[in-house]
DNA sequence: TTAAAAACTTGATGACCGTCAAGTTTCTAA
DNA sequence: TTAGAAACTTGACGGTCATCAAGTTTTTAA
C-alpha cells in the first residue's frame, strides 16, 4: 500500500514529496459499505482513489439501465478528468464490497493550485515530459519493422544515458510490449542485430557498436 | 502566417485567444541576418519560434565541432522544454538566412504563470487532454491487426460523438497514418467490415451496425 | 544448494499487411 | 463545365512477424 493515496495517480506520482503531501491533505478518506453509493452527478466532482476494496463506475442510460464503464479495484483511481475541464454530469460510483476510498474534491484542488502556482507549474512540467515520452513511443510504433523500432529505441536510450554501453531498463517481455511486438520476435531481432555487428549483448547488458549516436 | 506566433506552438494553440494574447505580449520579435547567432547557453532560456526564415539548432561537442540537432523553417519552433524544468546549457541557434524570429523568455513566462494561475491550470488541462489522446493512440497501435485498430477507433469515435452514424473526421490517408497502416490496407479493411455487416459506408459517412457501443 | 518458476530462445508455419503499379472515383479551381 | 489533381480502390506478390510448442537459461526463494 502506498503511503499516500495520491501517489497512486500518475498525474501526481512524479511530484516532489512536499507537493504530494499538500494534495494529500485535501483528500477525504472514507469507509463505504458494500452497495453504498460513493458519488453521483449531484456530488461535487471528485477524483476517486480506491485505497482498499472495489467499486464499479457506471452511467445510466435513458431507460434507467446501468452501463458499467469501469471496475475499480484496490489501487485503481478514476475521475482524473473531473479535476479539470468538464465536471461529472452522468457518472455514479458504487462500492461493490466494503471499501476504503479517498476522494479529492475538484474545487479544493483548483483552489490549491490557484494559491500555489508552483504546484500547477510542476504538474504541467511533469505532463509535458509525459507527452514527449508518449510521442516518442508513437513514433516508434509507427515504424513498420520491429528491427527499426528496436534500433531507434536503443539509440534513443543510449543518447539519454549518454553512453553506448548500458543495461536495458526493461525486461524483454516489457520491452516487447513497449515496442508493440512479442518477446520471441524481439529475441530474434537482437540476435540479428548482433550478427550484423550493430551491437554486442550479454543478457540485458547492451553495447552499441556504431560510431555515431544521433 | 498565423496571427500570433504562439499559435504555432502546440502547447499554446488550444488556449483561449485571451490567454494566447497574454503570452504573445511577452514575445520578443526580432530580425536576424544570415549567420547571426540567435541564442546560446549564456542567453536566458527561450522558446524560439521561426516566424519567417530558417535557422539551425546545434550543440558543440568536446572538440568544438558543431552537432546539428534540428533545422528550423518558417513556422517551426524549438525549446518548449526550456520553458520548464532544465534550462538550456549547451544549445546554440543560428539563422541560416535572414529571418524573423520570436523569442519567449523562460523567466517572463514563469512569472506570468505565477501571476495568473488560471493560465497554468488551462495549460495543464490541455496537456492532460493531449496525454489521454496519445495514450489512446498507443493502445490502438499496440493491436497487431489493422482490423482491430480500425474497429476500436470507430467505436471510440462513435462513443465520443454519441451516435452510431457519423462522418469520419480524417481522410483515409490520415486515418491510415494514425492507425499505423497504409491507405490501401485501410480501404480493404473497410470493405471487409462492410461485408461482415459490421458497418455501412458511403465515402466518409459511416454507420455502425452492432447493437452495443461500449 | 536445489528445485521450481520465470525469463528467454529456437523452430516451423501461415496469416497479415506493406509495396508497387494501375486502375477508378471524387474533389478542386479555372 | 471541364480538365487536372488528389483521393481512393483493386490486384498480385513476398517478406515480416505473431503464434504455438518445446526447448534452454536465469532468477527466485525455500
Amino acid at each position: 500500500m502506498a503511503e499516500l493515496c495520491v501517489q497512486l495517480v500518475p498525474l501526481f506520482n512524479a511530484l516532489p514529496i512536499d507537493e504530494q503531501m499538500q494534495i494529500e491533505e485535501l483528500v477525504h478518506h472514507q469507509n463505504y459499505r458494500k452497495n453504498e453509493l460513493v458519488l453521483d452527478p449531484t456530488s461535487n466532482s471528485n477524483l476517486i482513489i480506491l485505497a482498499h476494496g472495489s467499486a464499479r463506475l457506471y452511467t445510466l442510460n435513458k431507460e434507467g439501465h446501468e452501463n458499467v464503464i469501469q471496475v475499480l479495484k484496490t489501487g485503481d483511481y478514476a475521475g482524473e478528468n473531473w479535476l479539470f475541464g468538464e465536471a461529472n454530469t452522468n457518472t455514479y460510483v458504487e462500492a461493490t464490497e466494503d471499501s476504503e476510498i479517498c476522494l479529492l474534491n475538484r474545487n479544493d484542488f483548483l483552489a490549491l493550485m490557484k494559491k500555489q502556482p508552483e504546484l500547477s507549474i510542476k504538474l504541467l512540467e511533469q505532463n509535458i515530459i509525459k507527452v514527449r515520452a508518449l510521442q516518442k513511443q508513437i513514433q516508434l510504433l509507427s515504424l513498420p519493422k520491429v528491427e527499426d523500432r528496436l534500433l531507434n529505441y536503443l539509440q534513443t536510450y543510449a543518447k539519454k544515458v549518454g553512453h553506448k554501453s548500458f543495461i536495458l531498463p526493461l525486461k524483454m517481455k516489457d520491452l516487447a510490449l513497449y515496442l508493440g511486438t512479442t518477446p520471441e520476435t524481439l529475441s530474434r531481432k537482437f540476435i540479428l542485430l548482433e550478427k550484423r555487428g550493430v551491437l554486442k549483448r550479454k543478457l540485458r547488458q547492451i553495447q552499441l557498436l556504431f560510431k555515431k549516436i544521433n
